[in-house]
DNA sequence: CTTGAAGCTACACCCGCTGTAGGTCCCATA
DNA sequence: TATGGGACCTACAGCGGGTGTAGCTTCAAG
């Protein structure tokens, strides 16, 4: 049975996280000690790894959640799996269209920029008016 | 003079999101009406038309801080202002790169899975065991 | 003068954690 | 076996950047 701590480190999450997972019902309610510390056994080691891998491939907590109760039904088709993981592929392909829009609209005011003084920047010149703005993209990136 | 809610509108912003930025300082505390309602002058139009177009850009509210600040002493070096813009810029391409190595790993899973049922799920297993990850991403993306 | 839209304040909530305060437990060493 | 100090506990506040709600008041058109 592992510590908190010993789990927190094996996969690279801090101590509070696991409780907050704990609190949110990501984990499950640990087995506790005679003086009350969490105890945690090897599948929940897994289970933690899992939710920080999926984390780091940006998927939110709810999706995570719903691949973690898909992989608990194992007869279930596999499609619904594909589907949150091409649900998340799309999200971070619009992501990076937003963000390859953004570069070239901030490397574009930088190099239109060779002023001294900020009384004559281009820069700022270009947030104030929005005219000059390319494209309208709208809501800022989460 | 303009009522909260034709300020918001015609910036694109919601009137809350306007209390918002008075309320921690980043536009100033608003004229009142006799009833105690805020009305805004052009220049205020301006500057928040100057903010909204900032945070599309994916400015934090700090950096605009800082380019408003900036932006209101015209005799400054137009350098501060550059280097603010690079750093953004340098944000946003490193957020790009991240996202391009997610899109790679994500459709690699996703590629991978030919199975029908979870129990064989390629996109489960490769979640689960974090050593057939390609790569070590850090912290999920903001 | 009425009425209904728009404004006001104050507060709670979203995500995904992170940090703090003030106390308790565990276990290696003396 | 006693002790010290790290690791653990709960409870709560805070981050960024807003958004939503409740329960009022004010404004302006008819």
């Amino acid at each position: 049975m592992l510590s908190i701590g010993v789990l927190a480190k094996r996969t690279g999450t801090k101590v509070q996280t696991v409780r907050y997972y704990e609190q949110i019902g990501l984990m499950p309610e640990a087995e506790r000690s005679a003086g009350g510390q969490r105890r945690y056994a090897t599948a929940q080691l897994d289970r933690l790894a899992f939710i920080r891998h999926a984390r780091q491939l940006g998927f939110s907590l709810e999706a995570i959640r719903e691949l973690l109760d898909l992989s608990d039904s194992p007869e279930r088709s596999c499609a619904e799996v594909d589907a949150v993981a091409r649900r998340q592929l799309s999200e971070v392909e619009a992501r990076l269209a937003r963000l390859e829009a953004l570069r070239g609209e901030l490397q574009r005011m930088i190099g239109e920029c060779h002023a001294d003084r900020v009384a004559d920047c281009r820069i700022l010149e270009v947030l104030r008016d929005h005219e000059e703005c390319l494209s309208d993209h709208g809501a800022p990136q989460p």
